[in-house]
DNA sequence: TTGTAGGCGTTATCAC
DNA sequence: GTGATAACGCCTACAA
C-alpha cells in the first residue's frame, strides 16, 4: 500500500526509468506512442511526484533576496523580523535569503542596490520601494536576466513585477472609513487626518478609499484634508496640536501612515485619547499598546508574516516556471480590536 | 560555496557517516570523546540538516485522520473544502490524510468512530466533537497508543488531546459585542441573540463574552435572553418573528451559531434587515452574500484554511516528539465587514 | 528513441 | 564503538 513511485510506472509501462522522466519532464525524445503509455500507467497506479526527492536530486536551490527601505519604524522592525525567521526556517529548505537595505528616500541609491543585483547569482527579489522610473528600469533587468520579482507591501503597478505581494490599499481605506464613520454614530463632527507624506501612493490609496466611503455613507462627518507629520514625533505633534486647537469639532482621527507612537502621546498629553475616535494602520508593539489602552480604537492591518510567507512560496513558484494559486496568495485586511488582539 | 553536508562534517571530524548520523540523531553508541569532536565540527562549518533528505531517506509517512459531524452547514463544508484541498496537497508530502464523518448529536457514534481508530495505523487526529466522557476516554486511548491528538475548533479541555486549533470563544464574542454595541452608537435599545442549542460550548462562551462586555461597555443595551434555532430554518424564522414582534426596540442582533441564512431571510422578509446591526458568526456563502447586501454588517471568523493547516503543522509535530511554535499556531479572530471581504 | 549507472543528502543495516 | 554500504525517489550524463 505504498505511494507508487517512478519505478512502478517504469514496470506497468514495460519502459525504463529514464524514459518515464523524460515523459515526466516532458522532455523531446521519446515516440508518442511511447508516451502515451506511460501517461496511462501514471493515470492507471495514480502516481503523484514526490517534491522533495526531486529536488534533491535536482540540487535545486533557492536564493532570494528582499530589498527594503533603511530606517527605523516598527512596521519595518517586523517586516525584518518575520524575514529572519523565514530565511531560518528556509534554510532547511535549501533557500537562502539575503536582505539588502539602501536609504529610504533615496531613489538613485535604490536604483544602484536593484541594478547590483546579478541576474546570475540570484533566483527571486522581493521589492518594498516607491515606484520611480529607475525601478521600473531595473526591474525589468531583473524579468530580462530571468529574475523573478515580486512587489512587497507597496506594489509597483506599472513595473513588470511577476506579483504583489499585500494589500488593496484603496479597500484598507474604506475599511477604516467605515469603522470611523460606525463608530461616530452618526455624529456631525470633523475628522483629522494624519499622513506621512502625501507622495506615497499608498496613503494616497488610503485617503482615497477613506474619502469614497465618508462621502457615501458618513456625509455629515467632515473629513479634512490631510496633515503631514513626515514621520518626526516633533513635526506630528505639533500639526497634531495646531489641527485639534484649530477645529474644536475633530472628534475622531485618521492615521494612515507611521508616526502613531507621536500622534497617541500628543493626544493622551492633551487628555483626549479615550474621546477621540482613532483608527490606525499597521499592528505594532506601540499600536497594540495603544488599543489596550483604548488610545487607538482599531487598527487596519496586514499579517506581516503572511506577506512573507507568501513572498517566498510565489518567488519560488515562479523561478520554477510555475503558476501560483492566486486565491491563497491574496493578503488579507485585518481587523484589530483591544478585544481581538492576536 | 555550497552547503556542508553529513559528508563534510565526517571528513572533519575525521570519523564516518554512520558516526555523524548517530550523533545527529542522538542515537547510542558513540564515545563522548566522539560525539564532542563531531559537535564542534558541526558548529564549526554551520551544517543544517536538509529536512527533505532526510525524510526521503527516513521513508517517514504521515497518516492522519480528521473526525468531523456529519450533516450540511456551510461551515462545515468550508472546512472539508479546507481539508480536501490540504489533503492534495500534502499527498506530494508523504502525508495521507483520512475523513471519518461521524452522526451529530450522538454521542455514542462518536465514541464508536473514534475507538474505531486504530492506534497502529494512525499517527495523529484532529476531533472536531463535543466533548462527553466517553469522547474523554476515547481521545485518552488515543494518547496511549502514541497517536497525537488535536481539538479542532472546538476545543476538548478536560481530555488529554496535544493542542488546540481555534479560536478563544469568549475573546470571539468580546468583539462581536464591541462591534455591536458601537455600532449601535450608544441608543438604548434591545438586541436579539440567536443561538443554534445552548448546550454547545462553544456558544455558551461567546455569549459568556457577549455579556461581559455588554454590560461592562453599553449598559443602555439590553440582551435579551438567547432564543433557540436549533439549526432548523423554519424554527428559526418563527423564533425570530415572534421575538421581534415581542421587542419593539430590538435594535440589533447578534448570531452565534449557524442558521444565518434563516435569520437574514426572515429579516428580510419582514423589511428590516438594513435597519439592525446584524453580527454573526463564520464568513460562509451565505454570510458573504449577506454582508455584501447589508443585511449583516459584521462577521467574526476564523480562517478554516489556517485552522486545517495548523492542525497538519501540528499533528505532524506531535507525533514526531516535537515542539510546536505556539505563537505561531495561535488562530486569529477575524473581522470581516463589506469593505475587507476576502 | 531508449536504457544503464551513478549521484543528490540522509538514514539504516550490517559487519568489523 | 565504529565504519562500509545499500537504500529512499528522482534526475542526468553517457551509452546503446
Amino acid at each position: 500500500m505504498q505511494r507508487p513511485t517512478v519505478n512502478d510506472i517504469a514496470r506497468a509501462a514495460g519502459v525504463s526509468l529514464a524514459t518515464v522522466d523524460r515523459v515526466l519532464n516532458a522532455r523531446p525524445g521519446v515516440r508518442d506512442q511511447t508516451i502515451s503509455r506511460v501517461h496511462e500507467a501514471i493515470e492507471k497506479i495514480g502516481y503523484v511526484r514526490d517534491v522533495s526527492a526531486a529536488n534533491l536530486a535536482r540540487q535545486r536551490h533557492y536564493r532570494l533576496a528582499f530589498v527594503l527601505p533603511e530606517g527605523p519604524g516598527q512596521f519595518l522592525s517586523a517586516l525584518r523580523d518575520a524575514i529572519a525567521e523565514a530565511a531560518q526556517r528556509s534554510i532547511a529548505d535549501r533557500t537562502d535569503i539575503t536582505v539588502v537595505s539602501v536609504p529610504a528616500h533615496d531613489p538613485h541609491a535604490l536604483a544602484r542596490a536593484l541594478n547590483a543585483l546579478d541576474c546570475d547569482q540570484i533566483d527571486g527579489v522581493a521589492i518594498m520601494a516607491p515606484e520611480t522610473p529607475h525601478v521600473r528600469d531595473a526591474v525589468k533587468r531583473l524579468k530580462d536576466g530571468g529574475v523573478a520579482t515580486v512587489a512587497l507591501v507597496s506594489d509597483l503597478p506599472n513595473s513588470e513585477r511577476d506579483h504583489f505581494v499585500g494589500i488593496n490599499n484603496v479597500a484598507a481605506g474604506r475599511t477604516a472609513a467605515v469603522l470611523m464613520g460606525r463608530f461616530l454614530g452618526g455624529r456631525t463632527c470633523k475628522v483629522l487626518v494624519l499622513v506621512g507624506s502625501m507622495q506615497a501612493r499608498d496613503s494616497i490609496e488610503r485617503r482615497l478609499g477613506f474619502d469614497q466611503v465618508m462621502a457615501e455613507q458618513f456625509p455629515s462627518v467632515d473629513v479634512l484634508p490631510s496633515i503631514e507629520g513626515h514621520d518626526d514625533a516633533e513635526t506630528i505633534g505639533r500639526v497634531v496640536s495646531t489641527a485639534l486647537d484649530a477645529h474644536r469639532e475633530i472628534a475622531g482621527v485618521y492615521s494612515l501612515g507611521s508616526g502613531n507612537r507621536a500622534l497617541t502621546d500628543c493626544l493622551r498629553g492633551r487628555g483626549v485619547a479615550n474621546d477621540l475616535v482613532v483608527v490606525a494602520h499597521e499592528l505594532t508593539p506601540h499600536t497594540r499598546d495603544a488599543l489596550n489602552t483604548n488610545a487607538i480604537d482599531a487598527v487596519i492591518t496586514q499579517d506581516v508574516g503572511h506577506v512573507i510567507r507568501s513572498a517566498l512560496r510565489v518567488l519560488r513558484s515562479k523561478s520554477d516556471g510555475l503558476e501560483i494559486v492566486r486565491s491563497q496568495e491574496r493578503i488579507r485586511i485585518d481587523i484589530v480590536m483591544k478585544e481581538n488582539l492576536p
